[in-house]
This record gives structure tokens, C-alpha cells and sequence, in this order.
DNA sequence: AGCCCGTCGGTTTTT
DNA sequence: CCGACGGGCT
């Protein structure tokens, strides 16, 4: 093992952090400001300390950004011990601790995990079982209902507080959404249903329930690391205090101003609670930054500053020079797009990865007309946020067969399956559903039920294909091929008119479906850690090809690029129309702002279009947002002002690249991004045509292009 | 009575 | 681009 020379690879904030290893600990880490770094400094020092690995418990906020610090952490001791330390969310700790301990409250082995979208389903259910919906009653809408029971549980409030809080326009609905609730809950634990809330309360009640548990789990991870902590809530502080019972090694990380998930319930006063939770806490400041420039800093600053509370202080590097951030407005959302393209272009031409790239919105819809650029221009990309592969209808059908395997009284998704049936339909499913409710075994008893002649058929194959997908010793991959020849005659008559575009996600389920063994390790995985929908690189299976990213900026949460474009910064859209009504809601829009522009390592753009199409009123004039209004004019410039200060020759030329004497055609030559390629011939004094092997032809202006040229 | 299918409205953020 | 809704069909 190496020895680390922690003193000299941390400045003195984050070696103190790193160095104190035992009692309550928090770091309050402004953006860029080496929390990362710090938190897998500390996990190396632990392993080399010689605590086991496996006494180690790191909670962060996606099982990826997990993964990603344990591999860091082995890299720097050069060994790989560091990757038995448990990381993952707070839901997928849960998710693993019921498997293990849930009989105490009644979980079986087997419980399904409920996306937000199968909760819907359920509440719309029974939203119509009791008659709170249809015919002129005014009820909320199954995604408002669902949220309210989310932040209900996830903040620990009663529904009367909650709806005076936060839905006052509610308060006369209150008896029916309690009602409403109590048959949920009593409807999940019927059908061993968990929503992801529930692996939170339930892990939270086993913890606060069984002294014995507490102690063994105690024992079992001696050490807590929590990243993110200003996203938790109250649920998973109370976790983790009773996780940490008698031992009190807890460090946590966070942010204050980048608190963006008060949605889900997160509070990031939350952060400051914890010396209250723990007493006796050290607390740790990390303020200095690495990641962006004086400029795009400065910039940052101004924009938190106005927020109404905020305890970090300003951001500041030692880093010298930068670009000031460019503003730019285009006409409409297409001008916006091809300026984005156009820069790209230019970023790449000067040697910037294309996956060193963001682009970054507030609302996953909102780079619809970017995305159609992109494609047009041939510009790969990968889109993170938005719509999950999980969420579209074709892949609940397939996941909803496989549930029933695992599960057989889900009849959350026997409900959905029977629906698929031709001739079947919400009243024909609910008196299956009935019938089949008690029987021990209801695949089999599909076949046995009096259905009437027109769905016997229907009903008989798809109790065949379920019969045969239970067969024991099956892997899911075998499963689930069953399962297609089952399912890809419905398809096209389900889904008629875009039914090839689904066929082709069945392939790429297929394909992720192979690396596992086990089918309950699938389904968790899936609703977990949900596979993005959209790879839109021309071949869908390469993942090496280098790729500009497409990011909400909740999803961009903890990454940094080399540019970064915020866009449709637009009232109504950013901040989000949602919000304006509300003082704390806008404030969490600042902070998603304030997020978004620390991204940014060397160069930030920030745009939006003069106009934009909205559905119903045609095309209206777009108001810039506040959070570009508000910033004082001397800390980013305009773009077209920019332009206009450039003679026109040089008006598109970014940076100058001394030129050599002129390529000749049949040189070999090789571009930082494009590879090797031939020199064509020049169109002109500026402008080569290179033939290159796997990019293709393109034309390459001299003045910014960084070209090698390779020996004959 | 219950199912099918075409139309229309309206789109936050995520484990 | 998905879901609610209403009219027509079995």
C-alpha cells in the first residue's frame, strides 16, 4: 500500500476534514470546492487507518456518483479494498436492509418497488373506487395527490398542516385526501407494494422500533459518510441518527445554497440542524474553489447574493484571467439553437471534447428544438433528466408481466397487463382482478375463470406465457424472451402508430437485461436506478462515441464541464412558471440557477430566445429572465456587442492558431477530436477538406483548427 | 354495459 | 408526446 502525503495533496480545510475520522462531522463545501476530493481522501485514510472496508457506509445521492468515489478511492491507495465499502442512496440502503429485516413489519421477501408513476396508477385507482372522481367534482389531479402524500411522509407533517402550508386552495378536500391516503397505505401493504417513500419509513420505523437492530447495524457500519446532505430530509436524518446510535462517526457534506430538492421534501435548514441532531459536532468550511474561473465565479456570487438567507460565503479562486460569461438572445428558440451549434462547432475545432460540453435547462422539454438542430447537424448527444426508459408504456407493460412472476398478488400490475387483453377493460380487469385476489394461485387460475367467450382466448395465452416465464431456473433473459413472443403481436396493435420506434427499447432491455442473474435485482434496479430513455447517437449500442450532454440541471447535480450553456432563461421557464407564486419556490429557482452556472470550469453562456412558440397563443414575446436582469452589466457580456466590436472578417473567429504553410492534398494529418484523416485540398487561403477515417469529410477552418500533420 | 378509438389540451425538477 | 374525455360500436 502507498503512503499518502494527505498534507500536501489537500489544503488545510479539507485535511483537517480528512483527519478527523471519529465523532459527528460537518462540512459545509461551497461549489467546486474539492467535497469530492475530501470525501475520498477520508474514505483512503480510513481503509489505510485499518478500518475494514466493509465497516464503511457512504450515502450519496445517485448509486453512479457512489461507484464513481469508491473507484477513486481504490485508484489513490492503489488497491482495490475501497470498492467493498457499501455506497448508494439512502433508498437503496433501505431497499437492502428490508430484504434482510422487513419480516419485522410484515414485508415479504418479495415486495415490489412502486415508481412514481405506478403510485399515480394506484391512487387514480382508488381515487375512482371511491368516487372522488368524474361527473363535475372538482378533485386534484392524481400527480398533485401523489405529491402531497410524498412530502407528507417525507417531512414528518400531518395532512392538515401540510395542506394549510402548501395547498390552501385545498383545505376543503382534506377529509376525502385523508380517506383517500388510508386506503393507499392499506392498498400497498395488501399487495406488498412499496413507493419509494415507504423504503425510507419503513427502514426509519424498523430502526426506531427494534433496539436490536439498531445495535447490529450499528455494529456493522461504524463509519457514515452522507454527500449531499443538503437534499435530505427529515426522514433520512432521523435514519441516519439511529444508524449512527452509539458510535457517532458521522460525517456529512453539503451545500446550503445548493439545496434544489425542497420538492421531495429536502429542507436544507436540514444541514443546519445536524449539530442540534448531533451535539458536540465539528464543523468544517471549505470555501476556497478549483473548478471555474474568477469570472464565472464572480457571476455565481451575484446571483446567490440575493438570495434571502443564504450561511456560505462568497466563492473565490486563486486560478487568474478567464472570460467574462456571454450573454446571448436570439430571435427565437432556432436562432438560440443554431448559436449553440455554431459554438459547439467552433469548441470542438479548438480541441474541447464534445463531452466536455453541457448544455443545461431548467425543464427537460425545454431543448426540444435543440435537440432537432443537434440531429440535423449531426452533432451526437446524450440527454440526462426527462423521461426515464422505465416510464414509457411499452417498457411498464414488459415490467409489469415480470412483477407478476416475482410477486403474484401485485395486482397493481395484474391490472395493467389484463388491460392489454382485446375485448378487456377497467370493468372486465377489476372483476378478474376480484376472482383472482384470493386464489393461492392466480396464473393458473386465469385459465379456470367463466370469462366470456370473446377474451377466453386472449386470457388463456397470456396465462400459457406467464406459466412458462415461472418456470424455475430461468434467467431473466430467458424470461423475458418469452415474454416478446407474447408481447410483440400486442404491440402493434396497442401502440399502432409508433410501434417500431418501441420495438426497439425491447432491444435495448434485452440487452441490459443479460448482465443479471437474478429477476428481483432487475426489477429493483429498474425503479431504482432508472436507465435514461433517449441515447440519441445514430447507433444506439455505442456508448464510447464521444457525446455532448443534454442535462436538466437537476440531473447535472455534482458534475463540471469545460462550457457550459444555461438556456431558455426565460420567465415563466426559468424560473419556472410554477414558482412565481411563491417566495420559497423562487428562491429554490435561484439556487437551481446558482447550481447550474458552477458547472462551468472555463467558459459559460447564457441564452435565451426574443420569442417563443407557446401552444394556444401562437407566438409571444419572451421576457428575459430575472436572474439575467438582476446581474450587474459589468460581469458578462453580450454577444452581439461582442460581435460588433469585431471587423467583419474576423466576426466568426474565435481564437487565432498561427498557421502553417498550406496542407497539400494526400497529407496525413490528425485533429484532437476527429482523428486521422486526408487532406482533400484547401478551398481556400483559411479552409482544408480533411477525409477523416471514422468522422468523415469535414471542413476545418485553419485559424482554429489545431491540426497535426503525421509523417508520410 | 362496456370497450375502442379519435381528438384535444397541456407539459417541472427525481429516488 | 401522453392522458382524459366523449361518441360510436359490439
Amino acid at each position: 500500500m502507498k503512503r499518502i502525503d494527505y498534507q500536501a495533496l489537500l489544503n488545510p480545510a479539507q485535511y483537517e476534514a480528512v483527519t478527523t475520522l471519529y465523532g459527528p462531522l460537518l462540512v459545509i463545501a461551497g461549489a467546486g470546492s474539492g467535497k469530492t476530493r475530501t470525501l475520498v481522501y477520508r474514505m483512503a485514510r480510513l481503509v489505510e487507518e485499518g478500518i475494514p472496508p466493509e465497516k464503511i457506509l457512504l450515502l450519496t445521492f445517485t448509486r453512479k456518483a457512489a461507484t464513481e468515489m469508491l473507484r477513486r478511492a481504490s485508484a489513490i491507495l492503489s488497491e482495490d479494498r475501497c470498492e467493498r465499502v457499501l455506497g448508494g442512496t439512502f433508498h437503496s440502503l433501505s431497499h437492502l436492509m428490508l430484504r434482510e429485516y422487513g419480516e419485522l413489519v410484515g414485508l415479504s421477501r418479495h415486495f415490489t418497488i412502486m415508481d412514481r408513476g405506478d403510485a399515480e396508477d394506484a391512487i387514480n385507482l382508488l381515487r375512482n373506487a371511491l368516487g372522488l372522481a368524474g361527473k363535475g367534482r372538482r378533485f386534484p389531479k392524481k400527480e398533485t395527490i401523489a405529491a402531497i402524500f410524498s412530502k407528507m411522509v417525507n417531512k414528518m407533517m400531518g395532512l392538515e398542516d401540510l395542506i394549510e402550508a402548501e395547498y390552501p386552495h385545498l383545505l376543503g378536500d382534506i377529509e376525502d385526501l385523508a380517506r383517500l391516503f388510508r386506503h393507499y397505505v392499506q392498498y400497498k401493504l395488501e399487495h406488498q407494494l412499496l413507493d419509494y417513500d415507504d423504503l425510507l419509513v419503513y427502514w426509519r420505523r424498523i430502526l426506531a422500533e427494534f433496539p436490536r437492530v439498531r445495535e447490529s447495524v450499528a455494529e456493522r457500519f461504524n463509519f457514515i459518510m452522507v454527500d449531499e446532505y443538503q437534499d435530505t430530509n427529515h426522514l433520512q436524518a432521523e435514519i441516519v441518527r439511529f444508524m449512527a446510535e452509539g458510535h457517532e462517526n458521522v460525517m456529512v457534506v453539503g451545500d446550503d445554497s445548493q439545496s434544489i430538492y425542497s420538492f421531495r421534501g429536502a429542507n436544507f435548514r436540514n444541514i443546519l440542524e445536524f449539530p442540534r441532531l448531533f451535539p458536540g459536532a465539528k464543523i468544517i468550511k471549505l470555501e476556497e474553489n478549483y473548478r471555474s474561473t474568477q469570472p464565472i465565479l464572480d457571476l455565481a456570487n451575484a446571483a446567490i447574493a440575493r438570495a434571502k438567507e443564504k450561511y456560505t460565503k462568497c466563492l473565490h479562486t486563486k486560478r487568474k484571467g478567464g472570460e467574462l460569461p456571454v450573454v446571448f438572445r436570439g430571435r427565437d428558440e432556432a436562432e438560440q439553437s443554431r448559436f449553440i451549434a455554431d459554438r459547439i462547432l467552433e469548441l470542438r475545432e479548438e480541441g474541447v471534447e464534445l463531452s466536455d460540453i453541457a448544455v443545461l435547462f431548467r425543464s427537460s422539454y425545454h431543448s426540444f428544438d435543440l435537440e432537432l438542430e443537434l440531429t440535423k447537424r449531426d452533432i451526437p448527444f446524450v440527454k440526462q433528466g426527462g423521461m426515464k426508459l422505465i416510464e414509457t408504456a411499452h417498457i411498464k407493460d414488459i415490467i409489469a408481466h415480470l412483477r407478476i412472476i416475482v410477486n403474484p398478488i401485485d395486482m397493481l400490475s395484474w391490472n395493467r397487463i389484463l388491460l392489454l387483453i382485446e375485448g378487456v377493460g377497467p370493468k372486465t380487469s377489476q372483476q378478474l382482478i376480484n376472482y383472482l385476489r384470493y386464489t393461492p394461485e392466480p396464473i393458473k387460475a386465469l385459465e379456470t375463470y367463466p370469462a366470456k367467450p370473446a377474451i377466453r382466448e386472449g386470457l388463456g395465452r397470456l396465462a400459457r406465457t406467464l406459466l412458462a416465464m415461472a418456470k424455475e431456473g430461468l434467467s431473466p433473459e430467458e424470461r423475458l424472451e418469452i415474454l416478446f413472443e407474447y408481447y410483440l403481436p400486442l404491440l402493434s396493435r396497442v401502440y399502432h402508430d409508433d410501434y417500431p420506434k418501441r420495438e426497439k427499447d425491447l432491444d435495448h432491455l434485452l440487452s441490459i437485461v443479460g448482465r443479471y442473474q437474478d429477476l428481483d435485482d432487475f426489477l429493483t434496479d429498474l425503479a431504482l436506478e432508472p436507465p435514461e430513455a433517449s441515447v440519441a447517437s445514430v447507433e444506439p449500442y455505442d456508448t464510447d462515441r464521444e457525446c455532448l450532454v443534454l442535462s436538466t440541471i437537476h440531473s447535472a447535480k455534482g458534475l463540471e464541464w469545460h462550457t457550459v450553456f444555461v438556456i431558455s432563461l426565460v420567465e415563466g421557464r426559468f424560473p419556472s412558471g410554477y414558482s412565481l407564486g411563491r417566495e420559497d419556490d423562487l428562491e429554490e429557482e435561484r439556487r437551481l440557477f446558482y447550481v447550474a452556472v458552477t458547472r462551468a470550469r472555463e467558459r459559460l453562456y447564457l441564452t435565451y430566445p426574443g420569442t417563443m412558440y407557446i401552444p394556444g397563443q401562437g407566438r409571444t414575446i419572451a421576457k428575459a429572465s430575472r436572474f439575467l436582469a438582476e446581474l450587474p452589466a459589468r460581469l458578462s457580456r453580450n454577444w452581439h456587442e461582442i460581435q460588433a466590436e469585431l471587423s467583419p472578417d474576423e466576426a466568426s473567429v474565435v481564437i487565432n492558431i498561427e498557421t502553417g504553410p498550406a496542407f497539400q492534398p494526400g497529407e496525413w494529418v490528425k485533429h484532437p477530436v476527429f482523428g486521422t484523416g486526408q487532406v482533400r485540398g484547401m478551398t481556400d487561403q483559411h479552409k482544408v477538406v480533411v477525409n477523416f477515417e471514422t468522422a468523415g469529410t469535414k471542413t476545418l477552418h485553419l485559424k482554429y483548427v489545431k491540426l497535426e500533420r503525421l509523417a508520410p
